[in-house]
Order: C-alpha cells, then structure tokens, then sequence
DNA sequence: ATTATATGTGTAAAATATACACAAATATAA
DNA sequence: TTATATTTGTGTATATTTTACACATATAAT
C-alpha cells in the first residue's frame, strides 16, 4: 500500500529518588547508534495501539511498568533516523523509585537511570525529545500535583518540598508551600512517623486519589 | 520494509466572525464516508514533515494558508479508520476572518465553515478529535494571548472582548478585563476610531507581536 | 549534656482580583 | 430637531490571594 510511513514510540520516563531527577535510558544493541543511549521505545506494531506500544517497549527494552503515562509530542521531521523515514510518537512517564527492578533484553543491552544534570550523548534527536519532556514535565507540576506519581506511597512533607524544589530548581518557602497543598486535601496525614538521621522525626503522608480525580474533574488548577 | 504504517495529518482551524466561532471542514468526496464532512487533511508523503503536509492538504482541499497552526494529539487507536490501521497526527490552528476565500479541489468536493455550536456528522474519529481541539482552544486563551490570531489586524476592544465571551462562554467584566490586557502591553492603540452601527465610535487596536514574543520568551503567563 | 539538624507552625503586609455605575459619542426614531 | 437607544470608555473601594518571615520541638551525633 503506497504512503506508508514506518512508526515508532519512544518514552521519557523520569524517577525521583532522593533530591536527583534522572530518565531512563537503554543502551543500544544494534546499528544504528550500536551501543549508543536511547530513549526506550521502538516500532509500532500494525494491531497494537499506540500506549500499548510503548508499554510493549518499555516491558521488553528496562523490565518497567509504568502507571502515569501522557503523550507528548510527535517527531516527524525529515532525516531525524538514519534508516529513512520515521515518525515517533513521543511518550511522557512517571514512576516511583523501587517500582521495578530494571532489566535489559530483546532490542536493549541494558537499561539505566540517568540524573538529567548528567546525561550521556543520545541517539537520534532524543536530546531534543528529552528537553521538550523537561520542559513539559516543570510546567504540569505547577498546575496539576502530578509529583506524588514520584514518591512511594508513604512520605513525608519534605519529601514533596524537596523534590517541588529539584524540579522547579528554585526555593520554596515551606510553610505557604504546605498551605497550599493541605488546602487541596489531596493528601491525607498518616499516624506515621519516619526518621531519617538526626533531626525530628517526619510524619508521613500519603496521596488521596479521590480527591485528585474530583479535583481534576472539577477543572481545579493548583499553582505552585 | 516491514512495521509500515498509514499516516495521515488532519487540521482543526478555527475561525471566528462577529461572534461564532467555526471550523473549517471538507465534504469527503471518495470512500470511506463519502460525502460526509471531515476535517481536512491526507496522507503524510514520504518527502515532507509533518507541518508541511498538514499546510499542503489546506491548501489543496480548502485554498487556506494558515498563520498559527500546533501540534494537537496523535490518534492512534485501532478501527479508527475503516481502510486499515492509520495513524493520524492531528494540527490546531487559528485563522484571521477573510484572510483567505474557501476553494475546493482534489480529494474534497468543497470546504465550508460551521458553527462549533452547529456541526454536522463527522467521518472517522473527527468528532473526538474536534472536541479535545476545543478544550485545547479555550484552556489556552486562559493562558496565553493567542486570541489575536483570531481577529483583524485592527480591532476595537469590544471584539476582543466578545471573542473571550464566546470562547469561554462566560461574561467578562469589560474593565477589569481591559486592565490585565492593557497591563501586559501587547495592544497597541491606533489612532483611528471606527463606527459600527450605533453606539460611540471605538478605538482601534492592533496586537504587538515583538511584545508578546518578549512575554513568551519571558514565560509570562495571564490568566483571564 | 551539648550541639547539630530537620520538622512543624501563624501572622502581618503586599499584591492581585473583583465588584460595581455613570458620562460620552453616535445612530435611529419620533 | 429633539429624544431615545446603544455602544464605548473609565476609577475606586473591597475582598481575596500571595508572600515574607522566625522560633520552638524532636531526634541523632558528638
């Protein structure tokens, strides 16, 4: 059949662990860019959708399962692979830390996490799909708490401030910074309490789901 | 080669005229869905980026020449299409009232504007396409000045005014509404007055495309 | 026991957003 | 030509939201 066009997906997942963003990045076992890092991702099959596509990908390149998952843009310029024509529909993920153990396989030697300050030289123009992710990722966590996607299930309050700080790479101040999170009842306190080294012990938080859907269904915009 | 895929672009171009705002759609004029309105677009050519091709179907199926045109979404899902797996990327794009005159030619019978609010049946997945455009269109216009796109070259206030109202479907208290536009110092006042029918005769204005690029760069954002 | 470090909490000032009404300039109708 | 209807144009007072800011508490390390 005349115009067709070869297909493929890509993700950009990000982690958080402990005051460092990083990505995840498989290094290549076949040309082109043999050996190189790359965004996870590859062909779309002709009877899968496009999320199950990169969910295959993911699956079978790092082992990962990913729960936040948004697409980002699609990259269709000419002479961006090297092997002709191809149009990649970019995906946007968010995982918390220890939800999987990476594991390398079929198209991929190894998967990685990489801190976004420290990045390797990437395949095809996935620097350039990377920053627009970056970019995506800083301007949707000051209008939508898509940051909790980042943290375990139970954390404390400085867990957020730290990783909003990381993020936006900029001081916040902690008190308004709690007032307007507590006003969106979005998390619910825990009788919980961690302590980490010295310093007083943290009581521990967890996400309300609930809320977040009735708020999003309710169109509320939160800025940070 | 193998992992092959039908790719297409459709466009979704709103217009806006005393008060309506519409899409430009084409009357299909081969199977599938012959004779039913669909939005414009076609197959992506081999030889082309994405914007390009989107810019060439207008331009074939509707003579437009679009100024403002983005990314919209990728749709992807299998049976959207009854030819076959096809991937369309789908464009969004603004157009200035008679800036260019409708003209029909290769795959469609004619192009016509219609009332978002009076909309025919739509081939394919149009009519989803068509509403995240539309959520696209007025959560924007919240945040960044892109309504000039819609209006003349001059304006009176009042026009501005009323296309806020109808895109967001709301009043907007016309001084408090000319008080944040004026303060972002994007309209520049001309020194022409125009009458319409009865009432005062209205300032004209024109929109400063170096201030709002400033803005941009700056990443001011307004809020309406 | 002392010191260092992280958590937890409230209030006052500044900035921003909202509510609101009448005069001026024109077209139309009487 | 006069009166009436219609649209534009403008400022201030109040409410709401955002910002700036400091010290007590609970623990670990020395």
């Amino acid at each position: 059949m005349k115009n067709k066009i070869q297909l493929t997906v890509d993700a950009v997942v990000f982690g958080y662990d402990s005051g460092n963003i990083s990505v995840l990045l498989v290094k290549r076992k076949y040309e082109p860019f043999k050996d190189g890092w790359a965004l996870p991702g590859g062909f779309v099959l002709e009877n899968e959708n496009l999320e199950q596509a990169v969910q295959r990908e993911l699956s079978e390149e790092t082992g990962a399962k990913i729960n936040y998952l948004e697409q980002l843009y699609t990259f269709g310029d000419l002479g961006r692979d090297p092997r002709g024509r191809v149009v990649s529909v970019a995906y946007f993920g968010l995982v918390k830390p220890n939800a999987f153990k990476l594991t390398a396989s079929t198209d991929a030697k190894k998967a990685e996490w990489f801190d976004i300050k420290r990045l390797p030289k990437l395949a095809f123009d996935h620097k350039k799909i990377l920053k627009i992710a970056i970019e995506r990722l800083q301007g949707k966590i000051t209008y939508e708490p898509i940051g909790f996607e980042l943290l375990d299930k139970k954390f404390p309050f400085s867990d957020l401030e730290k990783l909003y700080t990381t993020l936006l790479d900029r001081e916040i101040d902690r008190r308004n910074f709690k007032k307007k999170i507590t006003g969106l009842k979005v998390l619910d306190e825990l009788d919980e309490k961690v302590s980490i080294g010295r310093g007083r012990p943290a009581s521990l938080f967890s996400f309300n789901k609930k809320r977040y859907f009735q708020l999003k269904k309710e169109g509320i915009i939160f800025e940070i």
